[in-house]
DNA sequence: TATGAATGAGTCTTCATTCAT
DNA sequence: AATGAATGAAGACTCATTCAT
């Protein structure tokens, strides 16, 4: 049976956040393994006490980082498509803007991304929230194609693997650096290969 | 200064090796931070002394595991395409035989990856050996292609994206098992759109 | 010097007996190091921060639980004897009916009395509380014998004894339950071995 | 599954007693819970992590000390009896010196008992191991007087009734210390007692 | 060379006590 | 008087690394 007060007052979900917030960067930033809660509590201004009050144990932080990434992040990112129509013409542009979105605002996700990917295989709590969220997205994706009227053929494939793309391009662009890659041609190839998928 | 000893003897290198074997094997399957080294001696069948003959620290393990892995299961693969001209008429033969190749032959390879993915933001070393050996696999490719008389623009970048999508699509089969993406499919098109990405 | 609060008015007075009275049976139930002063506080609804105004600290809880169980569990059964003279010929059943009563009213008692066994030899504080209790209630019942004019040579060493055995007793038929030992001829023989101490 | 090891060569074995022993004599004289690792490991004079190496938790420290006490302590206590044919004319005498063994040779039984008894109520396992030790040394101490051609009726509660009054008398004089309480005459009343018992 | 026993710093977590409200 | 959020020192246990043999 879990221990954790749901905190009510505003202060206090403040402070919860904080936790999350600044334990799932620190987790992200030097591994979960490299951060210890002393670290987390110090980096979020609070006592190594508290944290136990809001959270069951250190992975419950982490995996609550997970659930922010995927709300916070993710999904406000496919809002973008949602307000406007895609059609055949707009498509290069709603792509591009969709990269370069995923790109500007969000240093922390590539570290996120890995750290969850290792995560994943070590923790089936943790391996479950991804998957669901991974799917999810790619159905949310292929929903705003059909509400656009635009038929696409083995639809959950081929978003998969544009996601797939996406993601390799921004980790690449934000932290690869392979200094024999050229990123802008990198980039066009990739909005190229999803317009050709999608289309086919 | 490096305090290990450089073994010569066979019996000696055949114990080095294994211990990297049988320690690579545990770290990629239950994760680096949940490997220790006593476990690594008892797979490995030799003594938690020995280990520190051989290797400095237990990363030391796994950086050589990590060269292994390209050196044994990566580049080997490249071997298949090096052995058969490439043309035109049998690329998706060949691309088709590389993506079975990696998924019957290395099941390691994608907690492998995921573990190599993770080290290698938090330590420096692990990242360069990663990253050289990833543009390494990439001129390779790009190099065979050549050799084949195929004249493609923007190679590099390419074959990158092209990487990508086959980790990917192995990944997908090999762990995520979303029931919601049909494998067949997926297969399908992800070898329709690396045919159509070289070729453009 | 003490920080607490004497408590004048009727609500705080029952607050304090609640606080000892609830947090006494889960220290007795569960064992001192396993009680936390939450629990208390929950048990018995209250807030934390109040517990630290009427005590100094958890062990005085304890202690007050400690002067309870004297004076309201076992000075009260000494009132059965009180209440009618002892005869050669009641004593028998005048035993009978202690045991009885310690048996059926206070299952409590045997985890409140092993607990202050054990917190006895932590503490010298709950050692003089315990002690002094102890020798009170053999004087009182040495008492009883002398008011009802019998005489009892080496009084005092005689009714220690016969306590021991009494709670030895009781402790056995409530807890211990030895599957070997045959409880109803357990307790004749103890009444008897009494009697006979007593007379000899 | 445990993860301790066996101690085969005799320095280990000898380690693994000192810290039973240690750790034993700690624990009953400053309690259980007032006893933290590390003091354990500093009276030992062994270091904290091979505590780890031969035991699964500190609890199982206890619980070896537990059973040395019952094995070096109270059985070879019951060797006193074996060695010599009892009867009628000698039962004072042997029961004599048995209560002197138990005084003289083992100041630290009374505070093991004690806490065991608290750790009784606490933990199952240790409860297991007390009881099934009481009635084992019950039954051991039977079997003699019918070794010895005595006829006892209802032998297992008289001897059960007899353990517990002498146990009480040690505890009395080893640590009790009532002044009001002569304890020459306490252990010869209890001495005529057990043997009225015996006898009846 | 090889063993595996030994070390002790470091980690997560608990909890008596305090303090802002 | 009362609340319950917050504190931080302390404890059980782990594990990379060393060392005696």
């Amino acid at each position: 049976m879990s221990k954790t007060r749901i905190p009510i007052q505003k202060r206090s979900i403040e402070k919860r956040n904080k936790i999350i917030e600044k334990g799932f960067e620190l987790m992200c930033t030097n591994g979960y393994y490299n951060t210890n809660t002393t670290e987390i509590a110090k980096y979020a201004k609070v006592s190594t006490g508290i944290i136990y009050q809001y959270f069951n144990d250190k992975k419950e932080i982490f995996m609550e980082g997970v659930k922010n990434y995927f709300t916070k992040i993710m999904y406000p990112m496919l809002d973008i498509l949602e307000s406007q129509k895609i059609n055949t013409n707009n498509l290069e542009t709603i792509i591009t803007s969709l990269i370069d979105e995923f790109i500007n605002n969000h240093t922390l996700s590539k570290k996120a991304h890995e750290e969850l990917m290792a995560m994943t295989h070590l923790d089936k709590d943790i391996e479950k929230i991804f998957k669901s969220n991974e799917i999810n997205i790619t159905k949310q994706i292929a929903k705003l194609f059909e509400n656009s009227n635009i038929i696409i053929n083995n639809s959950y494939e081929k978003i998969h693997i544009s996601i797939g793309i996406i993601d390799n391009l921004c980790h690449e662009i934000v932290y690869h650096r392979h200094p024999e890659i050229n990123y802008d041609i990198l980039k066009k190839e990739v909005i190229k290969t999803i317009i050709n998928l999608i289309n086919s």
